[in-house]
DNA sequence: GTGAAAGCGCTAACAT
DNA sequence: ATGTTAGCGCTTTCAC
């Protein structure tokens, strides 16, 4: 008969029996805790021998509520299985942490009702600040933002007018982009394939970037195949294999919604015996490094993932500083011409 | 010249403030907004009026310092580039949302010091629980755990005897099954391709358990490469090139501390020309969709992820509940017998 | 440099 | 079914 290992033990101790473990006021202690400013030296080291030998862990509910900022900025993303978004978190995380903040996460699903749900949760803990790669926000979502009362970074696409502040790339330049490049390598059949971008506007407006840059030579798509669920390897692998029983190969470019979905039509290229990209034309996007390690590197659009984060957080801690912060910024964009183009 | 747009505005609303919109006491407001058992018909809809007309957003911070369960989760873990955590956060995070509870992260880069600050940083938030995937953690970090006065899910690897409750698989077990398949398939020649494991306890496990079920037919390694830095799919190309430099192919199976590795390897094989299995047999850990969507199927370990964020999600809310949950939750594992072996 | 008083916004406990 | 009182653990005044 154990004792539940979260039950048991003594109740933690507060700043209360600190200071009187260390012959001080409650205040006095609170001080010297928090940097030592306007307490003697010999004091601040009394107070901080009696937190180590109590084990005082501080409750920063309690010192949020009573006025502190909160170390906490609510981070709320589309997807997790997008390595994409696991990128993004891993440079936001990063940087938050080197000040002492840490994200609370939430994960829409592309689904702006949930999204929705998630951003008023999130805010019920008074988060200092807020970073979103937005689905298909409701107004309700965007009016929560607006008068959130902390800062507020839309991440991923720069095009749309941003509530707060936005850093990222033009999602329509960059598919702009690959138009331009294709119609450079004189390519002028070019399909796309796709996972099911209703939901997500960044794919979307790249889609539309891509056809705006083939329009200005008068080329349009020849195909377009969209497959629904999540972006995937196996799922670009099918996608590509249902376009081809449509049109067929031979100077064909095909340009995909993303990186993983150009791999797996890679992969379905090699188990075919497709030449690449003789028969068969391939262009993703992001620039993840699996893309990059393929014997016939991807061609692809680099979208500086980590910076966004890096950025994003950085732009929200300046702005709790009370610095002046630009509403937009460009990380840009890099097209990258593999050779499977 | 405008407004900050998190300066201005009104201060948000308090309960006090809707309390007395709808005319009845705080206490009475904040039944009804929670359930409202106890409330009048009449009453809860008042209430719920004046909230809604007020934009009212609870605060949280007040409710859990007052009395109210936290419902934030600590989530520690070690990286966020390897898609094994992201899928294991994603799994969490689904779970956790249903019972209204959010994840406040941690990444600790497989680094003991780095993760005992983490621990300290996300305890200070009073969270209901704490789910970690432990890098090689220190004393002070276990001795936090123990006494942390809530749930403790350690993930991944349910070798070490857990602090409260683990969830996950057995590495060594996992190490040793992929030995005891290799050797079954007529293999006496092995080696061992990494990242950096000495900081990641999980790969270095599943590398004894491999080296142990290898022994047991009386095999050892042949040769071991380990490459510095975190896993991925270049960093394995480049690994294998060393191997290859070092013991001549031709019945020689590989193993990879994951998949990405093992998918670098595939990719060097198709550059180099080199035969698979024949020349070059390869491993990986994971069963990741990549290795599984290349022309010859990766052969690999399945290791249930996304189950096992599930599972601690659900193990921890159940304890929350006041349930009975089991201190060692084995999710176990699949051998993945692929075309590459 | 230190302390006393007041209160952050909410909920448990005990009324009624 | 509703209200009153008392606090959660901390920090912000304002005093000395």
């Amino acid at each position: 008969m154990t004792t539940d290992p979260f039950h048991g033990g003594e109740p933690r101790p507060t700043l209360a029996e600190v200071a009187r473990a260390a012959g001080v006021s409650e205040i006095t202690a609170s001080r010297a805790l928090r940097g030592g400013v306007h307490v003697a030296r010999a004091t601040l080291e009394r107070v901080e021998a009696a937190a180590r030998a109590l084990n005082y862990v501080p409750n920063r509910l309690a010192g949020t509520l009573a006025g502190g900022q909160s170390r906490q900025v609510a981070v709320v993303l589309p997807s997790l299985s997008n390595s994409v978004f696991a990128d993004v978190l891993d440079g936001l995380e990063t940087h938050l942490e080197r000040a002492s903040h840490h994200p609370i996460l939430g994960v829409s699903n592309y689904d702006p009702q949930h999204e929705e749900r998630l951003v008023a949760d999130l805010l019920s803990w008074r988060p200092a600040g807020l970073v979103i790669a937005p689905a298909a926000s409701t107004e309700a979502t965007r009016r929560m933002l607006a008068g959130a009362g902390v800062p507020v970074v839309e991440i991923m696409d720069i095009d749309p007018a941003p509530i707060d502040m936005s850093v990222g790339l033009s999602q329509r330049a960059a598919g702009r982009a690959m138009a331009h490049y294709l119609l450079g390598r004189g390519y002028r059949r070019v399909a796309y394939v796709g996972h099911d971008i209703s939901t997500d506007p960044r794919a979307t407006t790249r889609k539309q970037g891509l056809e705006l840059g083939l329009a200005e030579a008068e080329v349009a798509l020849e195909a377009t195949v969209i497959l629904p669920g999540p972006s995937s390897v196996p799922l670009g692998r099918e996608a590509v294999a249902r376009l081809l029983a449509e049109v067929p190969p031979g100077g064909l470019a095909v340009c995909f919604s993303n990186d993983d979905m150009a791999v797996g039509a890679m992969f379905h290229a090699l188990g075919a015996g497709l030449a690449v990209p003789a028969d068969l034309a391939l262009a993703g996007f992001n620039g993840l490094a699996i893309g990059q390690a393929l014997p016939l590197p991807l061609t692809s659009v680099a979208s500086h993932r980590a910076e966004i984060g890096n950025l994003a957080a950085r732009a929200l801690l300046s702005r709790l500083e009370g610095d002046h912060v630009a509403r937009v910024q460009d990380v840009g964009f890099r097209l990258i011409p593999g050779a499977t183009t």
